[in-house]
RNA sequence: GCUGCUGUAGCUCAGUGGUAGAGCACUCCCUUGGUAAGGGAGAGGUCGAGAGUUCAAUCCUCUCCAGCAGCACCA
């Protein structure tokens, strides 16, 4: 019994502007197959109107529609969520009583958490993954079901879905209730999905269980999640593995010891031992940024690692971030804290003195050694570490310098990350937090003078609504790195709250005391990390001026020995960190070895170098050798392996 | 901090209810060799720490410590 109204003929527009016609109410697959029998078959979902949705479901009105295939970045997104639903089907049919509860796509695969009491094993995993090749080849229809909202809620309460009940009574009252079948097996859900399992295909593997909490609170119940991979095809999915080797390939903490830049160990949790070859990089990365530091005006500070508890009071630490603080009693019940940051000591040596508007900007600088009390679970070899060093600077200035301060530091940073090889820099603008300090033509004017800067230094940023610190607006810089990892490494923040809370002051040109603002703001962050990163993204192949060892002289006979010591000695005289490998071994095995330490520079020498005096220069990664004359050599090498900063600025001695 | 897993030689990892093994690294000897492992011999371990069960524990149980993965956290 068709009504008159349904019999109308809607317009359907596609994406290359075309429009055709059909009775109503058409599906998606309707107008795949009347486009043509190909596109039907690869057909997974469509858009109507910019709305993801399943095949089969009908179209009741004229709609733009854009057909979703399996090779659209929709479509994997769908073949993910599936792969979600078949591993919970999967799982409740070997595990009865497991409860469900969310299932998401996520980047490059899927997750669903479940409640079960009994953990799941890496055996476990296994059969899961069997018995979801079995659902997938079942090739069962996914089918859309909409549910009544308390029906849907009592019926998830007598399964013994306790989850899902509450996600139901959870969801807004207007929210239509959804159900997706596949087979015998069902799960509330918004969906879309493909048409049905087999069209998930067979490039899945599931990768490791972990604990996550219930809607992400810590308070609530810890759930079991299981994460899997999901791709197109066995080719993409082999793609990805490799690339997860390679990324185990570049760890830093396996490069640390394998380079000998660092260590640690249980006595120091937290902490870094620095070795020769680390602290060679560390020192180079320093002064390679003091250098810009000092072109750009700074001067450069140290302060006390152990405050008294009153500053911290002061500054509004104690009460904010006391859990993280580590503190020292002393004999006379005195309580001391580590700083944890550098900003009240650089407001004490600030207030040193009285300030003139004529001494602003004050750009005040500390390679500031930090310590704060992270949470066991939270370390992570060097990246994160109870005790680190920032590259901190707080900038003092009026509130009129806001802009060209920001500018000047936007392009310092762009600076610093090109120098250090990083080409793709993203930027976040985090605004006014709902609990904030300060009025609002204050932050009026912060947030304005922050993006007047970013846009002024030519840097397309993205907002971070309401993600500001609670003392000011900030933009955040985050580096993409040789394997397509984010960093936030960057920061700048512009803060009205500090100044007033300890007292800094500048007297104007109008004779009045005024607030300074200050400018919190970082570039690599923390030293362990950002080492730890360049690491991971050069995979300790460094260029000539940051690695620690840049070259080494390897003798091919004893006969060459004091020629080769004369090599070395010039070379270090050229400023360049060369080491000599004098010993008795075959010149392949040290070509080996000091390749796999990812030295720069192999220079061997032997009785023909010596008698001509001559290198022969072999490069990492390149098995060619150039032969050059000494002098010739010292000369390239000299010039290449210079900081792009120069050399460090020293005193001037007038 | 929470959940799960792991802890054996410097490194990577086998292994067993009766106090342990491999490869590489290390030391010594031979070898002086032209661009990614020359040959031989040797040394090396409180089996993460503590307690318990047992005639006997590296192995089983418990507690703690640390590491790994994820979650939560990251001023």
């Amino acid at each position: 019994m068709q009504t008159a109204e349904k019999l109308d003929k809607i317009a359907i527009t596609l994406p290359d502007g075309s429009v055709r016609h059909y009775d109503a109410p058409v599906t998606g697959l309707t107008v795949a197959e009347s486009i043509g029998k190909r596109l039907a078959k690869d057909a997974v979902a469509v858009k109507v109107n910019g709305e993801l949705r399943d095949l089969t479901r009908d179209i009741e009105g004229d709609a733009r529609l854009e057909i979703v295939t399996r090779e659209t970045p929709e479509g994997l997104e769908l073949l993910r969520h599936d792969c979600a639903h078949i591993m919970a089907e999967a799982v409740q049919e070997l595990y009865p009583g497991t409860q469900v509860t969310i299932g998401p796509a996520i980047a490059n695969g899927f997750y669903y958490d479940f409640a079960r009491s009994e953990p799941f094993t890496p055996a476990d995993l296994e059969k899961i993954e069997e018995k979801m090749h079995e659902i997938v080849s079942r090739d069962l229809p996914f089918t859309r079901e909409v549910w009544d909202r308390n029906d849907a809620i009592r019926h998830f309460e007598e399964i013994g879905e306790k989850y899902k009940a509450e996600i139901i009574r959870d969801l807004p009252g207007t929210e239509t209730i959804t159900i997706y079948r596949q087979g015998r097996w069902y799960d509330l859900c918004r969906g879309p999905h493909m048409p049905s399992t087999g069209r998930a295909g067979h490039a899945f593997k599931l990768m490791k269980v972990a604990g996550a909490y219930w809607r992400g609170d810590h308070r609530n119940a810890m759930l079991q999640r299981i994460y899997g991979t999901a791709w197109r095809s066995e080719k993409e999915l082999e793609a990805y593995l490799h690339q997860l080797e390679e990324a185990e390939r570049r760890d830093h903490r396996r490069l640390g010891r394998e380079m000998d830049l660092f260590h640690q160990q249980e006595e120091a949790v937290g902490s870094v031992f620095w070795h020769d070859n680390g602290y060679t990089l560390w020192r180079t990365l320093e002064n390679y940024v003091r250098s810009r530091l000092q072109a750009d005006g700074y001067i450069e500070v140290r302060t006390p690692q152990l405050i008294d508890r009153s500053l911290w009071e002061a500054s509004g630490h104690w009460e904010k971030f006391r859990e993280a603080m580590f503190t020292v009693q002393t004999e006379e019940e005195r309580v001391l804290a580590i700083k944890p940051m550098n900003c009240p000591a650089h407001v004490q040596i600030y207030r040193q003195g009285i300030k003139s508007y004529r001494d602003l900007p004050i750009r005040m600088a500390e390679f500031g050694s930090c310590h704060r009390n992270e949470p066991s679970g939270a370390l992570h070899g060097i990246m994160r570490v109870r005790a680190f060093t920032q590259d901190d600077a707080h900038i003092f200035c009026t509130p009129e310098q806001i802009t060209e301060e920001s500018v000047k530091f936007c392009r310092l940073l762009q600076r610093v990350y090109k120098d250090l090889g990083f080409e793709d820099v993203f930027v976040k603008f985090s605004d006014r937090p709902e609990k904030r300090a300060g009025s609002d033509e204050v932050w009026d004017r912060a947030e304005q003078a922050l993006k007047d800067a970013a846009n002024a230094a030519g840097l397309s940023w993205e907002l971070n609504p309401g993600e500001g610190a609670f003392y000011g607006p900030k933009l955040e810089f985050t580096l993409r790195d040789a394997i397509g990892r984010d960093w936030q490494c960057g920061t700048l923040q512009v803060d009205f709250v500090l100044p007033e809370r300890l007292d800094a002051e500048y007297v104007g040109e109008d004779g009045q005391r005024h607030r300074p603002v200050m400018l919190h703001r970082a570039i690599l962050g923390s030293m362990e990390r950002f080492i730890g990163m360049l690491i991971e993204h050069y995979a300790g192949r460094f260029p000539l001026w940051l690695a620690p060892v840049q070259a080494v002289v390897a003798t091919i006979t004893n006969d060459a020995d004091d020629y080769a010591r004369t090599v070395r000695d010039a070379l270090a005289r050229a400023g360049v960190r060369t080491r000599l490998d004098l010993r008795n071994e075959k010149i392949n095995l040290k070509v080996r070895e000091h390749s796999l330490r990812k030295v720069p520079l192999l220079l061997v020498v032997g009785k023909r170098e010596a008698e001509e005096r001559t290198v022969a220069i072999r490069r990492l990664g390149s098995n060619a050798q150039e032969i050059l004359a000494l002098d010739e050599a010292l000369h390239k090498i000299g010039i290449e392996a210079r900081s792009p900063a120069g050399d460090l600025v020293e005193d001037s001695p007038f």
